[in-house]
DNA sequence: TCTATTCTCGTACGACGTACGAGAATAGAG
DNA sequence: CTCTATTCTCGTACGTCGTACGAGAATAGA
């Protein structure tokens, strides 16, 4: 028997086990590691190479452990991801104060999402598919449906609006550290833009070829982010 | 020697050799599957089980051939699945008619995106990692810049609105997919419903408690979507 | 000291992506 | 026709993954 409880259907689905505080079973062996040192692994692990680096195996030798190990602490891969995303979560800052401009607030929220997967380049992708219900998930949840109060909008449309915020910046993410991968490697950056060229002049692709042939911008993606996230609080009516 | 022409440093991310046309190699063995094909049988595999059913084994089996034949086809896992985004892109309409109206012809292409991605519901997570190049991407693309034009602004700008238009819908489908997926499981729904009010129950997450204590709303996805859209596109200015 | 409990982790299994290379099929050259 | 170069097919095999299993080590209460 793990400590999360086995007995789930599904694995890594339910949060009861998962997050509820584990009581003290305080008897037998004491553990010779922690979830929250585990968690730290793989998040350092992640940061530097990428969310494929995460194997059991390789956060295990991080930390000293035996690969099993690892699953008297996370009952499973998927677990594990669910805590690394609530872990960074935590770097959230859930309690600052808010404004009472909730459009305001909800920018600098934003911003602080995008600061974060901008430190966390993995996160985007993890929260594709994954959402956590861990302390710090729930906690800056919390401080978003504060910022929503004045709003006047019910719980589920304030649920909604924070679900497509995240979703806008994690989106945004993306496309900026695609973009910065592009500049990084600018080989690759050339061939496909040789490919599109290519595209382009066939006669079939007139706008993509005046797209391309506009000369790049010199925009910080900084500013870009802050454009379109202006227009998308501020297009959030209270009908 | 692969049909795609190996030697390129890393797998999958070179445009030339796999959406340019490959000539004419007439001479040895004739084919006798097509890429056509395998990405059918690929994109069916993944719309029955989902993107995780998608192994190079399986969709070979799918087509009546041994595991390692695909590889004459598409020379790596990654190369399928671009080519089984572009391939279900080809349903997108690229050359509608387009009202003048840019806001409306916006919404128009965001509604015919998440249709499509609701067809596919692997689309979504598919694209966060990878973008295609192919031909009906790159058709569907032209279609949105041209919708654009009246804009009036510069290219750079407009492939970030379709960017972010395409991240915007694929945020909302995953949520959407969620959402279905809780209602067609309500063991799950229930037992984190019951998490989340214990927590809420704590004192600790007053705004988290109103939001679930409210009655779940009778509003269509669809509706919900139109929603958020309109606002999103309402709001982009042309500054 | 004994026993129940808890944690550790070596071994092993099945599934994955795919390198390798032997064989089959084809087209042009002689 | 034969010969050869080329192309496609796919069985075998390797390394890596997540993780089931279970034997052993450590601990707490009886």
């Amino acid at each position: 028997m793990t400590r999360d409880g086995g007995g789930s259907a599904t694995p890594g689905t339910d949060p009861q086990q998962l997050w509820l505080s584990p009581g003290q079973p305080r008897r037998g062996r004491r553990p010779g590691f922690s979830r929250e040192a585990i968690t730290a692994a793989a998040v350092a692990l992640a940061d530097a190479e990428g969310l494929e680096a995460v194997t059991m195996r390789r956060v295990a030798a991080q930390v000293g452990a035996g690969a099993m190990s690892l699953y008297s602490y996370a009952s499973d891969k998927e677990t594990l991801l669910e805590l690394m995303v609530d872990h960074v979560s935590g770097e959230l800052p859930a309690s600052a104060p808010l404004t009472g401009d909730w459009r305001a607030d909800l920018k600098t929220i934003a911003h602080r999402q995008r600061d974060l997967m901008l430190r966390h380049p993995w996160l985007p992708a993890a929260l594709s598919t994954r959402r956590s219900l861990g302390p710090n998930t729930l906690a800056f949840l919390e401080h978003a449906l504060a910022a929503l109060r004045p709003t006047g909008l019910d719980g589920a449309a304030k649920l909604e609006i924070f679900a497509q915020l995240t979703a806008f910046v994690a989106g945004h993410v993306t496309y900026e550290i695609t973009q910065a991968a592009a500049a990084r490697s600018p080989d690759r950056a050339a061939a496909e833009a040789r490919y599109l060229a290519t595209v382009a002049a066939d006669g079939h692709h007139p706008e993509l070829a005046e797209a391309l042939a506009a000369p790049a911008r010199t925009v910080t993606p900084e500013a870009t982010f802050t454009r379109f996230l202006n227009r998308l609080v501020d297009g959030l009516a209270t009908d």
